[in-house]
Formats: structure tokens, sequence, C-alpha cells
DNA sequence: TATTGTTATACTCTATAACTATA
DNA sequence: TATAGTTATAGAGTATAACAATA
């Protein structure tokens, strides 16, 4: 096995007779098991597994922002400058991403998909499409808009 | 700043005007965004930041279930064995786990919370009840049976 | 003075593999 | 042979602080 190989994550589900107590009833908790479900899986059941889904949501964003500079990304994905660094080489290294200095400001950097970035972002957003399909299948078509808005709600309005 | 200090973790939502493109309306790309707000809102009001929510739920666990052994907690977590043991090493340096060995299986360790572990759970409950109310009140009480009942659902039969 | 991005550094969390003791 | 737990080691992800270049 490569030195570079990750556990394709086993599932992840409070194991056997084990109590939880109020936890069970805790939103946040819950949250929190059902989202590294989902993760895993997406991960699992993906053909590029260093394509990562924090990868594959800023390929998606530099997508629909062309040009957008390493601080805006950085905060599109809510993270310090100093860990976009980081992300954007390893998409760079793969031939992924495209950087070009910003003519308008010398400081910053315009990011970019490549061909290779772009045809990336397609096979991932196939692949993420078949695992939101089965997401839709679980919490289903009468839900969803109930669900993701809720979703919405929480990431939008806790404080 | 003591060099063992953690961020207390910036709001996390997509940012500004960015567009998200078919993100915006995945299931599972919201369940990480609501995760993360969830999980950064709790760390960050909590009294005792290096009692994360990974630790909260061991403590509970083990509290729920007195004497059960690091790999029931290690199944309890979906976590290797191999990541239980820092985890406890970590509760016990903090004089909140005690540990004593198996009676019937002398290979095994039974772990137990010590009065500390169950003041230090008390106080951590108490903080996740506040935090889980003002979750419940953006779910809205007509709402979440039905949304936790979506989210057991992901966890339990998502492949 | 403030901001963009890089670098150096460090910490958390988690895993695999090899190992010991025990079953 | 198989399992419980430890250790050594490694990798992903993220952050703070200091810095250079530019605004």
């Amino acid at each position: 096995m490569s030195p570079a190989s990750r556990k394709p994550a086993a599932r992840r589900e409070p194991g056997g007779d084990i109590r939880l107590g109020p936890l069970d009833n805790f939103i946040g908790f819950n949250l929190r098991l059902a989202q590294e479900a989902s993760f895993d899986v997406f991960a699992r059941h993906t053909a590029a597994p260093h394509l990562r889904p924090g990868r594959f949501a800023s390929l998606m964003i530099i997508h629909e922002n062309p040009g957008l500079s390493q601080m805006e990304l950085a905060r599109a994905i809510a993270r310090d400058k100093s860990s976009v660094t980081p992300l954007i080489r390893g998409l760079w290294e793969d031939g992924l991403v495209e950087r070009r200095p910003s003519e308008i400001d010398r400081r910053s950097m315009t990011l970019w998909l490549t061909p290779a970035g772009e045809e990336a972002l397609r096979s991932l957003l196939a692949h993420a499409r078949r695992h939101d399909r089965k997401l839709d299948a679980l919490v289903g078509a009468e839900n969803k808009a109930n669900f993701l808005a809720l979703l919405k709600k929480i990431m939008g309005e806790l404080r």
C-alpha cells in the first residue's frame, strides 16, 4: 500500500448496545454523525481519492467564480489564507488550477480551472450527484426543501 | 498565548458574493457547513476549551456505560482503537477517567468516570443543553422530530 | 497603515503496522 | 489464531505569527 494512502474510512455509526444518553436527542450530535456518514460514503465511493470533499468544493467555487483571488476563496470556504496556500498548491501540482497575477492588484493571484480541472470537476460533480441522489432518496422529495432550509438556517443564524 | 492554544474558530459560512453553483442545493455540502457551524459555536462558547465535542461524547458514553472497554468505546465513536489510546490518556491525565483492568478479560481495560469526570460532564452537558436549545429554536419544535429522524436515517442507511 | 499571499512552525485528529499479553 | 491495547509513525487539515510586496 502506498505511503500516502488514506483509509477509505469505515462506516461511522454509534456501535452495538452502547447507550448514548441525552446525546441521542441532541441535534448537534446527530448532525455530526450524519455529516461524518455522508462524508465517508462520498470519500469511499469516489474514483479520485485525493480529491476530497474540501478540494471538490474549491474546484467548484473556482469554476463558478473564475478569476477570484485566494483571499476570496479563503472567505468562501471559511479558512485562513495560510490554509489556502497549500490547498491551491496541491490543486496546482495536480494540474487542475492555474494561478495568474491579478492585473489590478499586484499582491493578489487570480484562480482559474485548467481544462484538466474542468474535467476533474465534471467527474466529481457526477459522483456528487450520484451521492446526493442517495441522500435525496433517504430524505424524501417531500422533505428536501424543508431539510435544506433548516440546515441553511443553522449555518446562517446559529451564534 | 499558550503553545497548546487552539483558535476559537471563526464563523464558517460561505462568504460574500461568491457563487456556489450546484453545491448550494446538495444536501451533503449543506450538511457539512451546518455541522461545522454547530461545532464551532459549541467550541467557541464552552468554558472548557480542551473538552472538545469528541471528548464530551466520550465522557457521556463512559458515563452512560460505566465499565465499558476501550474497544467498545472505539466502536461506539467509530474510531480505531489506536485513536482511543491517546483520547483516553488525555482524559486520564486530566483526572476525568479512571482505567481498571477487567477481571474477566485480562487484556482489556474498563473505563469509569472519576468524580471530576462526572462534574466535567455535568458542566458540559449544561453547555450542550444551552447549545442545543439554540438549535431547537432554529429548527422549531414542530420540525425537530422529523429533522432528527432524517439525520438518523442518513447515518443509518446511507451506503 | 492595511492587505495579499508565503513560509515556518505547531497542533489536532486520525489511521496503519508491528508488537505484547492474553484469550 | 484472534483480540485488546500500546507504541511508533505518518498524513491530512488547519491555525498563528512573522514576513515581503503592494495598496
